[in-house]
DNA sequence: CTCATTGGTTACGTTGAGGTGACCGGTTAC
DNA sequence: GTAACCGGTCACCTCAACGTAACCAATGAG
């Protein structure tokens, strides 16, 4: 029989991902919870989504900020004002993202629970 | 005006998904793809998941599949032959989780040319 | 004069995720 | 005797992601 990764339908798709996964690969640990807070609709300011993001430093929400920028699925509005205003807000691209990332953060919501129980479970079983 | 994290829709947004999704945070960078992989049906062998999820290597493979299966998310059968046999597949709860996943893997799919090209004419402007 | 504000930047140190390569056990085929 | 098969395990090392803390520029308020 064949290898697996030979056999007509898995062949072509494998190639596909391992590099297009990398891509929607919520890059460092902060990028999914980011493009979830900014789909809420409204620019959101720097400082307001480092108090949303909880926990994430300045110089992380920059470098994720930038990556997003870059890859086209956040626009950065600077307003030339002092003390300094900038708003951040999904794209068009960035919009089509946020729809299975909040999908992904519902799961977690409904599952949690579950999830919580099986650790327990299992750690008991090895126990 | 409020700081933003304490404003009446954000405050417990915010608290939730801190914890909830570091869960679904595919934890290492493998896990959504090895999800994926199983979600197509049929249990799955170790060594045809190496062969379909390309790059893996078998140490992080197998620490992946005893943390999905801990979650109660992976199912693994083992067959006392020889050479050994084990064959792993989704869970109830995996296959729910399979969803918003595979969807965005066709997120990935659809706009990494999109992506690209974002990220060629960014680098071009800062050129 | 000095402090607060905003949105960063920079230098530095740590840690843990991930990669590599060697090794194993039980059975069959050569 | 030995090689191959499969599904791992173990020891070891590396690098980049992340955190921390200091600092900055321009302006208005006190």
């Amino acid at each position: 029989m064949w290898p697996l990764s030979q056999k007509p339908g898995w062949a072509a798709a494998t190639a596909i991902w391992s590099t297009r996964m990398s891509l929607a690969r919520l890059d460092n640990k902060w990028t999914a919870m980011v493009v979830i807070a900014l789909g809420r609709g409204d620019g959101l300011r720097f400082g307001d989504l480092r108090a949303v993001v909880q926990g994430i430093s300045a110089k992380v929400l920059t470098e994720t900020l930038r990556d997003l920028e870059r890859d086209g699925i956040v626009a950065r509005h600077e307003y030339a004002e002092m003390p300094p205003r900038v708003e951040y807000e999904l794209t068009a691209l960035g919009r089509t993202l946020h729809v299975p990332l909040q999908a992904l953060g519902r799961w977690a919501e409904k599952h949690t629970a579950e999830v919580l129980e099986a650790r327990e479970a299992y750690d008991a079983g090895r126990r």
